[in-house]
DNA sequence: CGTTTGCTTGAAGGTCTTCAAATGTCGTGG
DNA sequence: CCACGACATTTGAAGACCTTCAAGCAAACG
């Protein structure tokens, strides 16, 4: 793996350039092209990933087989299943690129070596799943405290990169309404 | 600490009697009275409990000074400000009782000092992280895959003790909604 | 027993959804 | 390079549901 995508994980997790150079050799570089999965449901899902380039979108379908878009990411997130990464269940959604995207891919197998090897990397799992955690916690806060418009008014202050990224009709069923809603919101917000 | 309690918190979390032994010894059984906080925003709260017998409801102030509950919590379930928790930061919620309820209470401390001394309590650890972070995203997907009506009908399936125990009034900003919204809802549904 | 608190109901207004059609945008092949 | 088709966004209309404010009723508690 070249230096350069070193230097980009080691920017995406703030760990020390050494400490990503040996994460770098324990996991690998994937491409994957607009529209291609990286992960579906039904799947072994025992990896996570950081975007290191592109942008990608996680999603479940409904009883109506709508898909609504559980989180949309972008450069410097993770991505992955995290219920089956921990459990060893089967993925419960699917993840697609939105665009031409570079993961840097690490098993579970692998971060659970390296934790033998030394405890930062015990650490580090650790960060990554309180991690987890708070991300969700924000998520909940946001549909329970907010209505869509102020959601989306949220989504504008803090992810100028998404919006620019991603497509409206992703982004509404992520915000939780329909995309006809989010166009009318936008048109009440121009004024 | 007596033996009737030790027992069920082994029940709540579902370890040995000896683990459970240990852990009675390490953190302390708290008694709060109906209407009593067990922990306010901006307080320390670098501590975990779980409810032995009772009831009770985590929730913020939104910015017009209402509450929304952020969880409902009876028997067997874990109450604290997790984020908290992990990060050391001040509260950023309040949890208050029901209705009398006994809580068991560990410190973070306490559970780091038992994981110096055997693994088993780090390993603990990580499960109480990611049931923590599992709740969370049940909670997400069921925010954006279901109307007002349909989570109603997922927490009467899923909670009798819930419906039981909780005013409707707590259990409708639970859901997201008005006190008047669920009293409606539940009338459709009655038909 | 009366007061407080919670629940229900009514009316008006606003937003979201659905279905449908029109307009925009983008990429590809001619 | 333009034209076409495919797909995304916008807009319209009707209907459902939620919210707010207000009032009436019920239950709980001192």
């Amino acid at each position: 793996m070249n230096k350069d995508y070193v230097r980009r994980i080691q920017e995406n997790i703030s760990i020390s350039y050494d400490k990503s150079l040996i994460l770098s050799e324990n996991g690998e570089i994937v491409k994957i092209k607009k529209n291609e999965y990286w992960l579906s449901e039904g799947k072994e899902a025992d990896k996570l990933a950081f975007i290191i380039q592109g942008a990608m979108r996680s999603y479940v379908m409904n009883e109506k087989g709508e898909e609504i878009n559980l989180l949309l990411q972008v450069n410097q997130d993770f991505i992955g299943d995290y219920e089956s990464y921990i459990s060893g269940k089967k993925a419960s959604f699917y993840i697609k690129a939105l665009i031409d995207t570079e993961l840097f891919v690490i098993s579970k197998k692998s971060i659970d070596q390296l934790g033998c090897q030394d405890a930062f990397w015990i650490d580090f799992k650790t960060k990554m799943s309180d991690y987890a955690f708070l991300e969700a916690k924000r998520r909940i806060e946001d549909l329970l405290l907010f209505t869509p418009e102020e959601r989306y008014l949220n989504l504008v202050k803090k992810s100028q990169e998404v919006l620019q990224k991603i497509p409206q009709k992703y982004i509404s069923t992520y915000l939780g309404i329909t995309p006809q809603s989010l166009s009318r919101i936008r048109k009440r917000i121009m004024k």
